[in-house]
DNA sequence: AATGAATGAGTGTTCATTCAT
DNA sequence: TATGAATGAACACTCATTCAT
């Protein structure tokens, strides 16, 4: 039976992914609060199903991130280098696509704010994430020092720049996170964020 | 005979003192996630002494939430009121003021930030947050108001400008949360955010 | 393919009805004291097994009052319009299956009585058990009063004469409680509690 | 200092009288789960004197019940002595007597209710009861075989009647836990009572 | 693949009891 | 003698996880 093979396989996908995308959500919302029960409802599957795609909490913890984690950097590296022009303006369109990002998918902010916030949170989970920041990090730092040789950046300790950024991002995950209602209309614009870097 | 009332008295609130300090940290680093437990083990007393002092985990958390909302408030309404010179030049102190308040106590901002984001959070206390929080947001948007008229501000939309200016702040805090080896002593210039509201 | 709805039904039951069982035995001997641990030992299920099927203590307590509330009440009511003859013999039929029950059923009666004591009884509770007490008295006061109207009951206070037999129904059950063994087989005859109403 | 030791030991035991009083009301009305707490505060004193004066809950009540019962069967034995007339006098003149110590002291038979309810009463303690119960039915045993050959007792089992009599006793004091208000001023005729005995 | 019955470790809370003063 | 601070065992309840079907 080929076919029901077949089959199987798509459904098994299928499932996995629904309670991927439930405990999303729910990560997102409640951190490590949330429960397998609440996870496993908001997929509408049993919980035991839930425990027959994924070992344990942690292990649908795991996954998340990992996708995040793949498909979040090596696509910002490809941003990055397809962005032409001088250094400030490829600086202004990078903040202006990391606001972005926040804007349409709070979710994933969310979820790695939760992730890096909880004492449980396995210390591999953390160095990965950790190491993915620090890539975004060291991106944004070389733009603002290549726009501070032009001129186009204020001058300037460039981590205090860099921080001040991540700060301004991770202020609006935090806003996503008790304000869902108007976090995506009422998003500031990025250039009120850029002026921080106008010399 | 009992032990004089007056060194009873001193005693309680030394101990008092102990849980809540303890409780202040615990709460900080892990929201309602905190057990009590870890609470009087980070005081050095049992946890049935906690439940000497308080009724109930909720009511420790109670009794932190309204010690800030007593020493901020009133005080920051104080600074406000006695701040001098253009609205600009007030609304720069008060900023700076704001981020000199996250980097000396970074608990504080944490603890209300795990606050506002655990589902299991009182209502009460959230409203009481949430209160307070909007006496700032006024606060600031009537400077910024005042400081667009006197051109000492960007035109623009207030209410971008003060949610921009809280996203900042409140991403400090997060990055207290997970840096915080680094965080005092790496902390940005008030300078960088104020050009946010440079015209 | 889960266990078949059928089945599982059964199984539901089965167990439900095991815990109910044992706490009603555990709650007629011990009354509120009574564990959860102990209940769940004596239904040699895990005391989560116990939550499963009931959300608290108190909802075993609540279903088991239910249950006797149910079966008691309405098939008394009926006894009582089924029997004929005169008032003096309607009243001593009555009284007879009165203890019977009693005999029959101590625990039921011991776990009421143990309900009807504890201060930490739900108020919900206590108040369904008066109703259906007041159900009772009314009914003997009623053939009592009629019985005086014949002659075959002495004459009196009603009131005493109800608060006399129930005070002996209710020693009865007391008995129960502490001299188990001896209870049934040496059970008072009705006969001698009807004299106390012989004229 | 003869007389602050004199001073003292008045105080003594008035303190300890006080907390015995205390402990009585607070036992016959919620039995084992009376806390110690409950007892200090009725008792107006902290809860660590009464552990100055009783090793344990457990002590108190083992004082308690000591007090009964050489308060109790002594007089009662000697109440009986002093009986003169038929023994169908003396009986009646025995239960209207006892039915009175329960109108009067009801706490005393609430007591000793709970007392041998509770599961984790000790067994000196319970065998001390029984051992007075026993006295007690024996007494009224014997007037009752003693009224049978005068023909002032209904002929039966005199078990039974012994039984059915304090069944009614005991009823009057489970009456007394849960209607405390009417208790007293409701209390039934002896002579409802007695008519169980009637020939 | 799927369900949900079953278990037990962990958490908030109460309370008997001890102890320093 | 008297107080009340302090401790820890016990209990109600939750939830991650396992397992029979």
């Amino acid at each position: 039976m080929p076919r029901t093979e077949a089959a199987n396989q798509r459904l098994r996908e299928a499932q996995r992914e629904k309670i991927l995308d439930a405990a999303r959500r729910v990560f997102a919302r409640k951190g490590m609060e949330a429960t397998m029960g609440e996870i496993a409802t908001e997929a509408t599957v049993s919980h035991g199903l839930a425990y027959h795609y994924f070992v344990s909490k942690e292990a649908i913890l795991h996954e998340l991130i990992e996708q995040m984690m793949q498909s979040g950097p090596a696509r910002w590296q490809h941003v990055l280098e397809m962005l032409s022009g001088t250094p400030g303006e490829r600086l202004a369109l990078l903040v202006s696509r990391l606001m972005e990002a926040r804007r349409e998918h709070p979710e994933i902010y969310q979820l790695l704010d939760q992730v890096q916030r909880s004492e449980t949170t396995p210390a591999d989970l953390l160095e990965l994430i950790q190491q993915q920041s620090k890539t975004f990090d060291d991106m944004m730092r070389q733009l603002i020092v290549e726009g501070q040789e032009t001129f186009e950046v204020a001058a300037g300790d460039p981590d205090q720049l860099v921080r001040a950024i991540f700060a301004c991002l991770e202020g609006l995950t935090r806003w996503a996170t008790y304000d869902p209602e108007h976090y995506h209309d009422h998003f500031p614009d990025a250039g009120i964020f850029l002026r921080m870097l106008k010399p």
